[in-house]
DNA sequence: TCTGGGGTCCTAGGACCC
DNA sequence: TCTGGGGTCCTAGGACCC
């Protein structure tokens, strides 16, 4: 026989907090503006063939997140899929968090679909317990967006985000302190924020197999198997607050990446390469929109087999366009490629971010030419705008079949076609700009 | 499960200094 | 020349999230 779990809490909310999650969100705003899709199999992620959101009519039929396209059609013939409109998600997501702070200003919007609120003390203002400020709160969302959410309300985020999740769609989870060792044991340690695969799987070598089991362990063992982290997690399951909301509205960005998989892995570097000066320029696009500089690159190659490599560099001094990263981007590439190897994916990553608005130019620094290669960039990125990304790319990011041997060994062809494993040329200052309209 | 892309945070350990 | 110990800063890499 089970004996029950005794209570680790006695008070029913010493805090509250709500965490709103928006039900299969993108869909959902789909099939919100467009009524003709609703009770459809809707998924998005046309864009990059692998369904980013898939509506509950979809998950019905097997669909589910991650999945690419054509395996879905496979198991849904009449699926409905749609490009992914970030734009108007964001939209609708700014509207849900508004209507968020209409109960509380402490609110944190923690991505797109889901937020953090806390409404600790509002009961007098609002003549209502804490569950009926919840319920208030859902039905508004639904009535003016036409999206349900799910709400779970509890102490701490740790506890209302395993309660928002624990009955969706539209579910509203109340777990008071007085209920939390009746709540845990039902919970895999799997479905607690912050465990993740590799955590789980140690829990479970020692027997930890729920919330319940995780929070029994004495707090100074679970901080010897998974450090601050893990012993943040278990103060919160307990019901103690210690992770704060996080009030500020989009931090700026601590780095920016692009990472692209190739169709068909390759084993040829010019063309391993050629993949990675792309998704440099497209970071590099991506730092302009935001009103950056770097200072810092990393570059990483993935094998065949799932495994990564990656290497960084310092650079002399902030840079905003592909142009100043080349040299670096070029002595990174030689040192992690292997020749022989096959690659499916290159990435770059760009950190140590500062706001190019208060950029100022070093002693040593040649304003004029560095003008000139901004100047560049933006005339770059205005014929982007108009004729669509990548018709205009620095040469380096070209892919051009490798010739014979006996064409290769022109020096018009050298000049052309640098290999990444040679040392650069003294002859060539710049690399070609090409532009394809 | 035959595996996409964009992020953040934490820790161990090396380098360096006194 | 060898040795001790402690502090700080930085980097690589792991783990996790949506």
């Amino acid at each position: 026989m089970n004996t029950p779990p005794t209570p680790i809490m006695m008070h029913s909310f010493p805090r509250a907090i709500l965490h709103v999650d928006g039900d299969a969100f993108f869909t959902s705003v789909e099939q919100a503006l467009n009524p003709e899709l609703r009770g459809k199999p809707v998924v998005t992620g046309k864009e990059r063939g692998i369904i980013a959101c898939a509506s509950y009519e979809a998950k019905a039929r097997g669909v589910k997140r991650g999945v690419n396209l054509w395996d879905a059609r496979k198991l849904c013939p009449d699926l409905v899929v749609l490009p992914s409109d970030y734009e108007t998600y964001s939209l609708m997501s700014k509207r849900m968090f508004e209507i968020m702070r209409r109960f509380t200003p402490e609110v944190e919007e923690y991505s797109i679909d889901e937020g953090f609120a806390d409404i600790t003390g509002m009961r007098s203002y609002f003549r209502r317990s804490y569950p009926d400020i919840a319920r208030n709160l859902q039905q508004t969302i639904c009535q003016e967006l036409d999206l349900t959410v799910s709400i779970g309300l509890s102490l701490t985020k740790s506890l209302a985000k395993i309660a928002s999740d624990y009955r969706k769609p539209a579910g509203l989870t109340v777990v008071p302190g007085n209920r939390i060792h009746e709540f845990l044991p039902r919970i895999p340690t799997a479905d607690v924020w912050g465990l993740g695969q590799n955590r789980v799987a140690l829990l479970a070598k020692f027997g930890v197999h729920t919330a319940w089991d995780y929070v029994n362990r004495p707090e100074t063992w679970i901080r010897k198997l998974l450090h601050k982290p893990g012993a943040e997690i278990w103060q919160e399951l307990r019901g103690n607050m210690v992770m704060l909301l996080d009030k500020e509205l989009q931090r700026p960005e601590a780095s920016i990446s692009k990472t692209k998989t190739f169709s068909a892995p390759s084993g040829d570097p010019d063309f391993v390469y050629a993949k990675l000066v792309r998704n440099l320029e497209s970071a590099c696009i991506k730092l302009r929109r935001h009103h950056l500089r770097a200072l810092e690159i990393h570059v990483s190659l993935r094998t065949k087999d799932y495994t990564e490599t990656a290497a960084g560099a310092r650079l002399s001094r902030t840079v905003q366009s592909a142009h100043d990263v080349i040299p670096a981007v070029r002595e990174l590439f030689r040192k992690l490629h292997h020749p022989g190897a096959t690659y499916r994916a290159t990435g770059v990553v760009l950190t140590r971010l500062s706001d190019d608005r208060q950029f100022q130019y070093s002693l040593f620094e040649d304003p004029l030419k560095i003008e000139k290669i901004r100047t560049l960039g933006k005339t770059m990125d205005l014929l982007q705008a108009r004729f669509g990304k990548h018709t205009v790319c620095l040469g380096t990011g070209l892919y051009i079949k490798r010739a014979p041997q006996h064409e290769r060994d022109t020096p018009v062809w050298r000049k052309l076609h640098r290999l990444p494993g040679e040392t650069a040329r003294k002859h060539i200052r710049l690399p070609l700009l090409n532009i394809i309209v």
